[in-house]
DNA sequence: CGAATTGTTGAATATTCTCAACAGAGGTGG
DNA sequence: CCACCTCTGTTGAGAATATTCAACAATTCG
């Protein structure tokens, strides 16, 4: 029985699913060996509480599948989805006692999970792992910049179209979704009106409208209230804005570049 | 005069006001001396671009003094200030070759900057560093997830008495301020109203509505329109509606800790 | 099949934005 | 030192956008 555990264990990262593209991915096979051993497994039904907020300690994992949602709330109710973790995402706030969001599981979730304390042994022992979390961490913080603009400054149109093609790029990979034709992606909404409106700052009711807009439009398809057809992915990032950066500012405050 | 020099760059980081918040503290001499080798102090008058959105290689840099503000823009002009940087804050974005935002001087500004080669050198170099700033990293994205919930679901009010308290925490420490008795502030804002604006998704005028109605209810009084002085700091706070993080949702959808 | 949940639509309301005028502050040159 | 100009900030009125409240439709679950 010991030895079909060890068999199991030592499989477990040969045959993971998200290997090459969560935090694993460039780790020595040392590192993989020390998060191997300390690894759980986990399986979370959609709508249950991950971590809590404010919570004593953090959670570390890997999403293997599903989609986790982290919450922040105001205490009249009011509340934000700061984030949404997919498919080889990492959950956790390392070198925190206490954790700042809520993390919950918007559909079925698959987790590699790590125990706090184990976890941040490893990370004070393999440099490596820490710098591969500390690049994944950099990335979180760019989408986290790019999200708040569009927060300040897009119509409830083009949030709501910016959402669509931010699930049409990251669920297409998973078991649920396919695409069909160059330009043409098909997939189910991991999250319902409430929380797309939790996402994009507006309520039920705006989002509700923006998407029956999007679809008289033609941008968008729906095939039932979950299941969106984006017939041309070129139209709907025309939508969103979702514009390339450019240079600097149209009137900028006399910026001149700082040589020296 | 090369002694000169060798005597000025030992001595610079031992008289460095903000040596002990930045990201060199908690380094180790060996590291600290690595560091300031390549370091170059560098002055930046308001207004000027530190760093262009798009651009190849960031800049890394210490915030001796002043204030610099990290600027996005949507390509029909609409812009969003995703983050100020004050004394002690660290500029760049590691491991990227396109820095993600657009940096400028909102104030005459004292910069201590590493060339970009040479800090990524010493980041892989000394594991020590890459921690501190990792770590400095994990709380600028807490930060920014804070204000994304500004953002997404605070009302004007809220959002420009939320930003004064923020600029009352973290300018105080700087030579254009001071506290005065307990709880009451003075300061010097390091920025328009049409930043303050950038910086909130709002209009100019709606700032300029709000802060009119802070001063009418006697939250905030103006010596200037740049000067503010705040009577109470618990008045202020509660008009930002800056509670404290609360227990999960009112009404989370079936909610359950998760155990196994 | 019926109840509960989730999503849509409409009408009235609230908030913020836009456009426009004006006021105060700061700088320049006579 | 003051007149003048520019830039920044304020204020008002009307318009646009999103919210709230309410009714209803579709979907899901037991």
């Amino acid at each position: 029985m010991e030895m079909f555990l060890s068999i199991d264990q030592a499989s477990r990262c040969t045959t993971c699913a998200i290997r090459h593209r969560s935090i694993c991915d460039a780790l020595s096979a040392t590192e993989i060996l020390s998060l191997n051993r300390i690894a759980r497994s986990r399986v979370v039904p959609a709508g249950q509480m991950i971590l809590g907020e404010g919570q004593a300690r953090s959670v570390f994992a890997n999403i293997v599948s599903g989609v986790v949602k982290l919450t922040k709330t105001l205490d009249d109710g009011r509340q934000h989805i700061i984030g949404l973790l997919f498919a080889s995402d990492f959950l956790g706030r390392a070198y925190r006692a206490e954790n700042p969001y809520f993390a919950e599981a918007a559909t079925d979730v698959e987790l590699c999970v790590f125990p706090t304390a184990g976890f941040e042994r490893l990370l004070a022992e393999h440099p490596g792992l820490e710098h591969r979390l500390f690049q994944y961490t950099l990335t979180e913080l760019d989408a986290c910049q790019e999200w708040m603009l569009l927060l300040a400054r897009k119509k409830a149109e083009e949030r709501v179209a910016s959402f669509l093609l931010m699930i049409a790029k990251r669920v297409p990979n998973m078991e649920c979704s396919r695409v069909e034709r160059r330009d043409e992606v098909h997939f189910v909404l991991p999250l319902s009106r409430a929380e797309i409106s939790d996402c994009l700052g507006l309520t039920i009711e705006t989002v509700s409208r923006q998407i029956t807009r999007l679809k008289t439009r033609g941008v968008i398809e729906l095939v039932n209230y979950r299941e969106i057809l984006i017939p041309d992915l070129a139209r709907l990032q025309e939508a969103a804005y979702d514009a390339p950066a450019k240079v600097p500012s149209p009137k900028a405050r006399r910026s001149v570049p700082a040589e020296d």
